[in-house]
DNA sequence: TGAAAAATCGTAAACGTTTCTGGAACCCGC
DNA sequence: GCGGGTTCCAGAAACGTTTACGATTTTTCA
């Protein structure tokens, strides 16, 4: 005898009865309801998910895509798990329940997610590290089914996104680093076709423009987004002519700044005396000395922006979340350190 | 007209026919069988979870759980991005599915696991962050579930684990400071009831017996395993007095060492010269000043261990892992840096 | 008081699969 | 040419739930 009938047995009524007065539905008298939902808390009743999900054609979960591979992992991975307990604590108060979908280093991201699609493993879908280019923003569009992108795309389906405001960082950094005196200023752009790479050097541009400042294209320093990466970065600019190099950084990943920090005292270039960086907060840059400038946002409430702004696109919630698509930047607060000092 | 109903239609044949061919039973003409499968290739045909889960009692998703809590967050992140990685090549070989099942900081982790069991999400699980007491082992047990844990745990329910070689690190690391001449080595050791506490600290005293070191129970420094214990065990240090210090220091957490660096420059006892320290290789820990000598193990292995082992232990594919239920310790290598002398 | 309306509940049909049962068609050896 | 086996496939039942539809009772109102 399975979960709902025997339940319906136990109380004497039909199965029909039972899940209505479960799902609150208003056909079921009051006295009714109260003992169904006692009897369902006693025997620790909880509908399955398989037989509820074929009848409802909807499961209750939403996935969040990310992959898995360590070498291009693209934002740190402290940054997804705040951002996800953000998410969570608004889908908690739908009964929804949010899953991590993980795509091996070894999987073809678009197939993956064709795969996860066609299964019906998730209602609505989170994507991220989008690309400047995305097939997975089409295609999530032609199934009609709700997401929302981590990150803008030059690929536009009217789907909502949110993206941290990298040029608000490049213009507050880059004006910043002119204010105290500096022309040559490095910037960090990712070695794929990551979407934030476009939007960090046309930012960066034009704030150099509005300066009256040349565009030098070997201050884009491209390396992978991770510690590894910034110690590269470190490297590369030892190694050019001295009168070639920045005498001031912008890095707006959060974990880079580990391996650049490093790296600059390796090369003999201690940041916050030979260069000025500035970079992005996050739980391990909280103990560089010198105390990294940076900034900072909080990833909890990104989390809960995100899922508000998918739960406004998904039909059965939408009612709650009156705001539509929602497309926006997250903007982030500069807090004030003593990396960004240099003698020029 | 449904996926595998309109698949039918098409090649003209029963719905049970293209399943029996689909999932590779053995009563179909090879003939047949060809269609079939072109066809569904063609139609781009992906059985629909929920049916197939309803009828077959199994999802093909395997469930890891983990907190999102960011203040107690055990073991990195980057730690289980890697593990993850691993796990996820040998599931891909059966075509299973790995999920992070994230239970947010605000929910109770035993009642999230049972509503996750009760909801038939997943076939299996491997739960982590164990306990010394661990209801949830208990409770998987009694439900029947093959899960596997990573970390050991008291509660034992003839469950398998696989658990990092605490006791191992504890051995070689404290022998190898009490050789290079430190008779004062401290040892860190989690707040909570995490089971690794009472290992390590067990280990701890067993390797000191040995060499007839007596144990000071006010060289065993508890704190939050994250970047922020670590700086705050760096200052308990320096609060102690100055012939009650350690003189040497074993950290078996991946990320602690972090905030500890930083904290003991900042305490004038620098790592590497007025304590010497031995911690956990991690990709961070790879920049620090003076080189940390580190343990290390390859996470990805451990993620294959973990999953290899869980597929061991499930009917239905145990006929290929044929090592009964494990129980294991991942032993780790030691790395030799600069940061474990010392002037003593 | 009777009929219409409302409230409450039971019945059964879905949802998309897999798998059990049975029945053609075919082959074999006598 | 006939019983007994294979081989292959069609049909239908089942998985656990939700929900459309009626049926029954109760309430309401003229």
């Amino acid at each position: 005898m399975t979960g709902i009938r025997r339940l319906a047995q136990q109380l004497n009524m039909s199965i029909g009865t039972v899940s209505r007065a479960l799902n609150g539905k208003p056909d079921v008298s009051a006295e009714t309801r109260r003992r169904v939902l006692e009897a369902a808390a006693a025997a620790g009743y909880v509908p399955n998910q398989a037989g509820r999900a074929l009848r409802k054609g909807s499961t209750g979960v939403v996935g969040f895509m990310m992959q898995t591979g360590h070498e291009i992992t693209g934002e740190g991975d402290v940054f997804f798990m705040s951002v996800f307990d953000g998410v969570q604590t608004v889908f908690a108060r739908h009964q929804l329940d949010l899953v991590a979908l993980l795509c091996s280093s070894e999987e073809d991201p678009d197939a993956y997610l064709q795969r996860v699609v066609a299964r019906g493993f998730a209602d609505a879908l989170i994507i991220s590290a989008t690309k400047r280019q995305d097939h997975r923003i089409d295609f999530l569009a032609s199934r009609n089914i709700p997401f929302i992108a981590l990150g803008r795309s030059e690929t536009d389906a009217g789907h909502p996104w949110i993206d941290l405001d990298f040029e608000g960082m490049a213009e507050v950094g880059v004006s910043r680093l002119i204010g105290k005196g500096h022309r040559r200023i490095g910037i960090f752009a990712p070695l794929d076709d990551a979407n934030l790479g476009f939007v960090l050097v046309d930012a960066y541009r034009k704030v150099l423009a509005r300066h009256g400042i040349d565009f030098d294209p070997s201050l884009i320093f491209r390396a992978n987004p991770n510690e590894r990466g910034g110690h590269a970065i470190a490297h590369a600019i030892a190694a050019m002519p001295e009168d070639r190099r920045p005498t001031g950084f912008v890095l707006t990943n959060e974990i880079m700044s580990l391996g650049f920090y490093n790296g600059l005292f390796e090369v003999g270039l201690p940041p916050g005396e030979a260069i000025a960086v500035i970079g992005r907060d996050s739980p391990q840059a909280h103990f560089l000395v010198p105390k990294l400038t940076c900034f900072r946002l909080s990833l909890r409430d990104l989390g809960i922006t995100l899922a508000e702004s998918l739960l406004a696109i998904m039909p059965a919630y939408a009612e709650h979340y009156p705001f539509g698509t929602t497309r926006k930047l997250a903007s982030l607060e500069l807090v004030e350190g003593a990396s960004d000092c240099a003698r020029i």
